[in-house]
DNA sequence: ACGCAAACTTGCGTGCACGCAGTTTCCTTG
DNA sequence: CAAGGAAACTGCGTGCACGCAAGTTTGCGT
């Protein structure tokens, strides 16, 4: 039996890199034709083609036509977030270990990304899918949480990454919509401009910065 | 003028009565039919017809048929929650403001309400339909705990209610799962029947024990 | 009291999510 | 190495979400 090392590691298998190859090449042919002709004049159909498959296998592996163009611009970002709040030494404050990765993994999206995300903005659609991928990062989040936290705080380590993700989905709403605030507050009166329009790391930061406490009293509780 | 006492008192207005006579007779139509049938044999088009409006008008109201069905049961809880939080006497923390009013509010779902919970569980995408609905508390949830907090506090109390919201939905999944725990944890190992099978108040409490931190330290930053 | 503007409803058409069953492809066990 | 079995791809059919463009109702201003 192979090494159980990490966790994403069992052997490839032949199987599961043609079914890898297949969701890349659907990630990349949505990406591309919606560049090329605008988000709303691609059809599943036209995806499912120009990647070689039916178009019925193209909802075997997204489950909306936005999800396909959005994974292209998000990938496994998931993973890359866990591994970067793994890679942190054990001395450092899990809450700044977690905010850290966070801000590191959402800012530098890349160039190509970038350009994406400019098509994402214009289609509410698009913006919601792009929303929704906030809660993908939750397993990956609860899985190294809780390995600080020992085998007590198993469930604090899911209610934590579900509020990690939540706050992040909170600055990324935020971050997309530099105007038009609708419906949010209930009756604050006078100011509604909390934040002009601060950059990505600034509202992450500024979203993950309340739950602190909460982070710092897991932490402690495991360590007296 | 009217008095603007409660937050969800606008006058009245003859036409949104209608519109919530509407909703509601689909809300009953919804429910009632799925008792009688089983929930999958029920179209779109059946609900409509027994609240006497056209399919296409019912999702003027419903964006999917299961969300007709759960909001039968879930009816106004959000405003419900929100009153009960604001009804606390400013004096105790905030977070057993709001722990005991979702507590409260998610105990006393009545008789009636049971007895299609049970209906609910037998279906996946109900199941999921009802977990969705705990996205609802999180506006008014972020107005009345940010009425607690100042105005300093905006996007806090934001946060916080993200985070309530998504520590009840996950109380709820567990409390809706009794059986077959998936891909949660990474490899946390040995134990993983951190709760055997705690009652709703319970998990609930649980669930929401770990934000406290973070409501106190926010709650003291207004009052030093 | 009357007409106007906004909002709600409705029919129609298109594209999509998804269950089901048959076929093909790959992995595993003897 | 061969056969069994599982997983994935595919065609087909059904029901649904939603944009669009009328038609209809409500409520307000003059």
């Amino acid at each position: 039996m192979w090494d159980a090392d990490t966790v994403t590691t069992p052997p490839p298998g032949l199987r599961e890199r043609k079914k890898q190859a297949t969701r890349e090449a659907l990630r990349r042919a949505a990406l591309r034709l919606a560049v090329e002709r605008g988000p709303d004049q691609v059809r599943v159909e036209d995806i499912a083609e120009a990647a070689g498959v039916s178009p019925r296998t193209y909802n075997n592996y997204f489950a909306s036509r936005e999800q396909a163009i959005v994974s292209a611009v998000t990938a496994d970002r998931e993973a890359r977030i866990a591994a970067a709040v793994a890679a942190r030494p054990a001395g450092v404050r899990l809450t700044d270990a977690v905010t850290e990765a966070v801000v590191e993994q959402y800012t530098d999206t890349g160039e190509r990304a970038h350009e994406a995300l400019l098509l994402i903005t214009t289609r509410t659609a698009l913006r919601d899918a792009f929303l929704d991928t906030t809660a993908d990062i939750e397993p990956p989040l609860t899985a190294v949480i809780a390995e600080r936290l020992g085998d007590a705080g198993a469930h604090t380590a899911r209610v934590l990454a579900a509020s990690v993700a939540a706050a992040v989905r909170i600055a990324l709403e935020g971050w997309l919509r530099p105007t038009g605030n609708a419906g949010t507050a209930g009756r604050s009166g006078a100011g509604e401009l909390v934040l002009p329009s601060g950059s990505l790391p600034d509202r992450l930061r500024a979203a993950l910065a309340p739950l602190a406490p909460a982070f710092d009293a897991a932490e402690q509780r495991t360590r007296p």
